[in-house]
DNA sequence: ACTAGGGTTTTGAGCGCTCAAATTCGAGCG
DNA sequence: CGCTCGAATTTGAGCGCTCAAAACCCTAGT
């Protein structure tokens, strides 16, 4: 309509009150009388009036946003995870009256601390969601030592009590899932198949699978293997397994993720197949073990991003969250038919 | 180090000048002599000033940022591709001093360009990128309409000459990429799997894949089949072309996605195999295409994502950029070994 | 009628920056 | 040696909002 956009004195003064009375109508309707609220909500209508974002934040100290890093790639075939948490981080956020400002992950792990420290001092954001947490990294201990307000997506692995909020999915119980799903469905010799390294993730979901071994009370030798996230080296590891000889060739592999269930998937289909193709179940319930029919655990990525400002919201309004740490627990997709 | 952070009157009383002073140092370094500056900037080290971005953001009536959709969620095989899209935009943005913040899918189109109207008129953003346009998207028309500025990523398909800026990748020169390299494998009857739907995008891909077959003059029928993005239906389409008698059979099968070309590669390996199994071409390049060993189009994304930003750039600098639109060559991806 | 007292509304003073206009400075020239 | 002119720097005003405190207005109590 106008020429300018409309202001809180514009409004004022087509209701005929004054600027900090249209302030009220907007966000404390009670301090006014109701006759008045209404008249002002009704000039502000007509004038089309948009509160200005960067006003409030100048004069409130607060950037209303919190920032999220853009990582480049994701390897594996375990992608559109990180899309989905975007998503679900906006969606929260915009109910919360708080923007998600993306910021471009770093080579290293300084740059990335400066870059979100900038951020946070230039006000354009309140708080950070940290993404792709290891044992290794700095940027908690870095940003909780200089008091900044994040939350993890990712346990504090290595230091056990941080002091900081975070949020995690559950892998021992996602695996755990997994092992108790092959026991309904007959199996006995459940095999898992894991990453090489020692990285804490991939411990907790092979907890979860010796864990649930041990609570069956499952006899006999348990078969595990390892490959890293790549297909062909998942192939070969499964046919290890499945190469055994027939009594302690596995009826079902439990593996860590769902580019090696793929690998296993394949080498089950090829195998000199003795019986019955042993059950592979994956993690993380890509488009792929859909595809494929697998079973796989599904993390429950969008209530992530919410538990996230669940923590978040009452650490910018300087109260105490609930919790310092939420543990989510995932689920088990099943193959559609 | 202060208890308050610091402001240009800070580090201007730090360094025994003015305010503004402080602020062309920063800004037009070219305005000042030499040993001022110097000066000036040493108090701002000194001083860890950070300039407010909320405060300039008043003071200049832009947000220096940029809006985009958060996806709820990609079907399909082809995820992780609007991951690579948000961090290369977040990385071109970075490189240009515009933030990215990401906005939730609404519902309805309309509740959507209510919230874009929102955040470009709160000053929140400066522009929009648009992100999963189809012909049926009264988005552009809308934002063009109200003299908004965006780029969208896909052509303006309805509209041949829409006047606004678009960024795009060239189906039709990926499906051609796939059928010459088939071509040089010495494939002669070249199938194509695209999908049921008449969508601009499949549409252009179909178009690929027959001027590469009329380029080349190849003889004999052509023959294609479709279906929707779905693995099962992929591999039924896939089995009624292989199930063709002998000598019409195809020798190699160009998908329009990933997802097909996952369904064709289940056909092709199950199919009573007459000789060579066929080629099985992909469309993505997602890490799905790459586990199989399947080559693939790959869709420069990351590229596109600066794309925009080239277009953006200038247009919020009230110039005119280069191009209204821009296509964008795929390359095709081999498998590895 | 007169004044407390409460609820309602207005006023004043910034938040930290940038623009434009005004001022000061310093050399070069007659 | 004063004067002009351009370069270097400062000043004033304001971007549009929120906080706190002040001013206002009414109703109830005596």
């Amino acid at each position: 309509m106008a020429a300018t956009s409309a202001t809180l004195d514009t409004v004022a003064a087509l209701a005929g009150v004054s600027r900090q009375t249209v302030s009220n109508a907007l966000h404390h309707p009670d301090r006014l009388k109701a006759a008045t609220r209404d008249r002002v909500l009704d000039a502000v209508r007509r004038s089309g009036y948009r509160p200005s974002l960067p006003a409030r934040q100048l004069a409130t100290r607060r950037a209303h946003a919190i920032a999220v890093r853009a990582d480049p790639q994701q390897d594996g075939i375990s992608g559109l995870v990180l899309d989905t948490f975007f998503h679900g981080l906006a969606e929260a956020g915009h109910d919360n009256g708080l923007r998600v400002v993306l910021y471009p992950a770093q080579a290293t792990q300084e740059e990335e601390v400066a870059l979100v420290d900038d951020l946070l001092h230039s006000r354009a954001a309140d708080a950070v969601v940290l993404t792709a947490t290891s044992a290794t990294d700095e940027r908690p201990t870095y940003l909780a030592a200089t008091g900044q307000t994040f939350c993890a997506f990712g346990r504090p692995w290595g230091h056990a009590d941080a002091p900081h909020d975070w949020v995690d999915v559950d892998g021992a119980a996602g695996t755990t899932l997994a092992v108790n799903h092959a026991l309904e469905r007959g199996c006995r010799r459940i095999a898992f198949l894991g990453w090489p390294d020692d990285g804490a993730t991939g411990a907790d979901r092979r907890r979860g699978w010796a864990e649930a071994l041990d609570a069956a009370g499952v006899p006999g030798p348990r078969r595990e293997d390892a490959a890293v996230n790549f297909a062909e080296g998942a192939e070969a590891a499964a046919r290890r397994l499945l190469d055994l000889p027939a009594g302690e060739r596995p009826d079902a592999i439990v593996c860590v993720s769902d580019t090696l269930a793929f690998g296993a998937h394949r080498a089950a289909a090829t195998s000199p197949a003795a019986g019955d193709p042993p059950l592979v179940i994956g993690f993380d319930a890509t488009p792929v073990a859909r595809a494929l029919g697998l079973p796989s655990v599904a993390q429950p990525i969008r209530e992530a991003a919410h538990a996230c400002l669940d923590l978040l919201v009452p650490r910018l309004a300087g109260e105490d969250p609930p919790a310092r740490g939420v543990l989510l627990a995932p689920s088990l997709a099943l193959p559609s038919h």
